[in-house]
DNA sequence: TCAAGATGAGAAAAGCTTTTCTCAAATATT
DNA sequence: AATATTTGAGAAAAGCTTTTCTCATCTTGA
């Protein structure tokens, strides 16, 4: 049995007789034979390896985004690299060459805020990038969630709710996710409360509450807020003033992290990016571009979606 | 200019002038030559690739490992397949063989206790396998932390501040490393108090001081934590109670899980279980693996480390 | 000057698949 | 029965390096 047969066997391809093609396959199956993924790389030019570059250290957004991309990737047999280079774009360098080395299909960039680069070049690569949650060249694809969208989901829950007097703290105005859903949040619940800039920690909510509630006059009742970090401390600075968490004052936060989301007491409603569902599609788009399909360049947004948990109040079924 | 001489020139092997070395290595630095990886290692069996399997989707012991992994491993040009497996054997299967078919030259198992195996027969496999925080075959190489130790550290450290009555609230009993520590705390601590055992929430923690609180006699000075979760809402409970923290009780996390124990008021005084070394040992130990060099199989126990913030007083800079 | 040794560089094989091409045998057609 | 067509299976090349072998040239010593 000549070798170039069992290949045309095994891949159904060629032509020969039936028998033939059903006796490669059970003897294959019985010896375990697996092709040498190398070998059909050096002559494909596939290697169904692609890289994920990411300054994530925590994981807070890249885990997720990995995880849809290995969703979406594990059934056509591609498997991911993950490469975390801090902010060091010496590393990055490193990095990038490790995986052109090893001639990946294709790159995904992803970071931890939309408006920031990665600290590495990625243009004129020989394989595609996409990049998803950072900001990428001018001309690529870029995956990112629809701050505007998500903000705008939160606010009319609030509303929804019956509350009006809503407030919103948030992180740093120097964010251009901040700047969007402070946008929606303007839009939809009008100007009666300026916005809270401040930083992204526990500290800051439990600040701004203490701000809120120095002033006279009407106490808001709802807040939405920056980020799970924030509204997590506002519900602490809350239940520490007896101010009651859903009944007197309905909170919202951004993000969904499930590790502060659900250990915050209440536990919150939040906004979730659905940082998985663009992980699958940054991973799909790399996949269509190693395949030489043809892809828009452009921004790509994904809608948030509200997770209800008892922050607000409301039915949770709704 | 034959191929084989290039190779030679650019490898500093075989026989030839000085001068033509120099030429071929110049010419190859201009164009930008790139040995094709894949070749090569369908040449030597080696693809300087491993693969680093996972259940634990939160990263929050898998990240700092995966640190470790590459850090000691980028310089030698290997790379690091991530794959988390949530607890689904059939997932496992297919990445375990994604891997194989990638020939990856060894495999790292990790996940997020020491005494569970991950749902995947990694025995028997043509690669190297060792196991990182996670439970290992018989005769393999495992790395775990020294939660003895770790937890030794965390009581002395109390006692060298004074405290000598110090409670332990720590998670569930099945858990072997909840019995490795508080055994640990039985012995140094004595036993004046009972092991409180529960669950790994913030809810456990509120409610182990509301126990202690709610018992006459004296109050502990000193509370040492299963984990940072459980140090931060025991800290919450006492403030709440208007138990001043570090000045009336001093508390101990364990994790250093950096987002909760600086994000606590005061932030937390922590065991480090050093993931990240032991992510470099699992990753040079693969690698030696790999490469053949004997390794002698067994469970290798890595100090923790005390980290010291605001929760406990005392001198930071000590 | 001739033989022996040293030196530099190229040829070929190996590593594993896939694909294209070729060829012999078997079947179909006239 | 002889030619044309189809069919099955093997040979060879390509993909990129590295390594071993061979060979021609140059140097050295006698």
């Amino acid at each position: 049995m000549s070798i170039s047969t069992a290949s045309k066997a095994l891949n159904n391809t060629g032509r020969m007789g039936d028998d033939t093609r059903e006796r490669v396959k059970r003897i294959a199956a019985e010896i375990g034979f697996r092709p040498n993924a190398l070998a059909k790389g050096l002559l494909s030019n596939r290697t169904f390896t692609i890289g994920l570059l990411t300054n994530d250290t925590y994981g807070r957004f890249t885990l997720p985004v990995m995880a849809g991309i290995t969703e979406a990737l594990v059934d056509h047999g591609v498997s991911v690299f993950l490469c975390t280079i801090e902010d060091d774009p010496a590393l990055g360098k490193v990095h990038v060459d490790a995986m052109l080395d090893k001639h990946v299909d294709g790159i995904i960039a992803s970071g931890k805020r939309i408006d920031r680069r990665l600290p590495v070049d990625l243009s004129n690569l020989p394989v595609p990038v996409v990049y998803a949650f950072t900001e990428g060249a001018p001309d690529s694809v870029t995956f990112c969630a629809d701050d505007f969208q998500g903000a705008a989901l939160a606010v009319e829950w609030l509303q929804g709710l019956g509350r009006h007097r809503i407030a919103h703290v948030t992180g740093p105005e120097s964010f251009v996710s901040v700047r969007e859903r402070a946008r929606a949040y303007r839009e939809l619940a009008g100007d009666a409360l300026p916005v809270m800039y401040g930083t992204w920690s526990e500290a800051w909510g439990h600040e701004a509450v203490a701000q809120l509630w120095s002033t006279a006059g009407a106490k808001p009742d709802g807040i939405f807020c920056g980020n799970d970090q924030i509204a997590r401390a506002v519900v602490d600075a809350l239940r520490e003033r007896s101010v009651r968490v859903p009944e007197d004052v309905s909170v919202v936060g951004f993000d969904n992290w499930e590790i502060v989301a659900a250990q915050t007491r209440p536990p919150l409603t939040t906004v979730d990016m659905n940082l998985k569902a663009l992980g699958r599609e940054a991973g799909l788009t790399v996949l269509a571009l190693a395949e030489g399909r043809a892809v828009e360049p452009g921004i790509r947004t994904l809608p948030c979606e509200l997770v209800v948990r008892q922050s607000c109040g409301g039915d949770p079924d709704l």
